[in-house]
DNA sequence: CCGGATCCCCAGGGATACTG
DNA sequence: CAGTATCCCTGGGGATCCGG
């Protein structure tokens, strides 16, 4: 990406990660771990081989990435993020709880896939009553299947199938996902199709990060820039 | 931009803000508030005027800005951001937290401003000491100038000169924000051309947020993403 | 089948000039 | 002051092709 030329951080930070589907390429690497070529080209629909093969490259001199060879039996190179690389989460997070207000909207040739179903969760929800006993949702959107577990506070996810889940949301991708982020309600995800079998109640133990007070996305009272003098 | 296609609150996010300049332009609006065309165009050295009228035209049009016009002493339009504006100031101190580590390297020919000076100690530093009585510290820096306020646990800022500051830095830019953020001490802050006049010691109160233990660049244990599996 | 490289085309960005 | 108009050119999208 051609330099902003300015000194500030931030636009130092989007001379490295604000070239098109570059914080994309780091979204896969921080979901999935280190990947493969094509990995990343399936976890990135949408991508031409060479922009990707170029972003690599760009992202490897940025240090951001690095590319180890897999042993014998896969016997091929890996792309896996670096500290620095790693340290992109945040802004990763912040985006996506940003992008949650956009995920209502109908568009149905997009997209989807299994793992971008787990982190969505995991990311964005909290587990309102710590003290209850874990318990297990299976989730399927658009052929995808991933799977939440709950228990001590925590919400982990990961993709594919649970062998006994309490729970099961089986629906298109922004009833599913809507339901759980928060930006779409029970009634409303079941009229877009959505279907719940299981103990519903575990629904309300899943607290959406968005929008709740003390968040991220709370502002604190102090705005300092808002008070920079006009010169 | 054209989307990416994918039902993903990243990507959707991106597929708002993920245009070249646009997310400086929020940030101009978020340290400075409502301003003018010009003022814009004045904080954001390098871009084309053509491309702010348009980037401007799609914020309004994705509800993230809106148009005011100023009252008679004014007598122009002003850009502000709408609600869902503000709520990206979580990405762009993510953003710029990360890009930190960005700021040590010299490139002499960037450009500079005031409030820029200003929002990195507001939002990147700490008070140490949140019980010793308040102190002012002058920031001067390629010309521009910043007044750091520090008392009752908080860090704030504006542009401009302060009366009777405590302490006052100046010198390059690097050396004056690489020493309030941490990427540099203050031996080579000096020996890159950093001038320091007044109570010293209030530096040590200042406590840079990059790389302190349990900010938001610290990731939590729970790190559901990799643990998805490869189907 | 994996990991790219090459080529062509076009939209989007950069620089400058011009206007209400 | 607040943009528009124009031209040029780079960088991205899409397809195809090639070596391992």
């Amino acid at each position: 990406m051609r330099s902003y030329g300015q000194y500030c951080s931030i636009a130092r930070a989007l001379d490295v990660v604000g070239d098109r589907w570059t914080l994309l390429i780091v979204r896969e690497l921080l979901l999935r771990g280190p990947c493969r070529f094509t990995d990343l080209r399936n976890g990135l629909p949408g991508i031409a081989a060479n922009l990707l093969s170029g972003r690599l490259r760009e992202l490897e001199a940025a240090a951001l990435i690095g590319r180890e060879d897999a042993p014998p039996p896969v016997a091929t190179t890996l792309y896996g993020l670096t500290e620095d690389g790693l340290e992109l989460e945040p802004v990763l997070r912040a985006l996506g709880l940003w992008g949650l207000r956009f995920m209502a909207a109908d568009r149905p040739d997009e997209a989807f896939r299994a793992h971008w179903l787990a982190y969505a969760p995991a990311w964005f929800t909290a587990d309102a009553d710590p003290g209850a006993p874990p318990a297990v949702i299976q989730l399927v959107a658009a052929g995808e299947q991933a799977v939440i577990e709950i228990g001590e506070g925590r919400v982990r996810t990961r993709t594919g199938r649970a062998a006994d889940p309490d729970l099961t949301l089986d629906g298109p991708p922004r009833a599913v996902l809507g339901l759980l982020t928060g930006v779409v309600d029970i009634g409303g995800a079941e009229e877009i199709g959505l279907t719940v079998s299981g103990r519903r109640e575990l629904l309300t133990r899943l607290r959406p990060a968005a929008e709740a007070p003390g968040d991220a996305v709370t502002r604190e009272p102090s705005d300092p820039g808002r008070r920079a003098a006009r010169t």
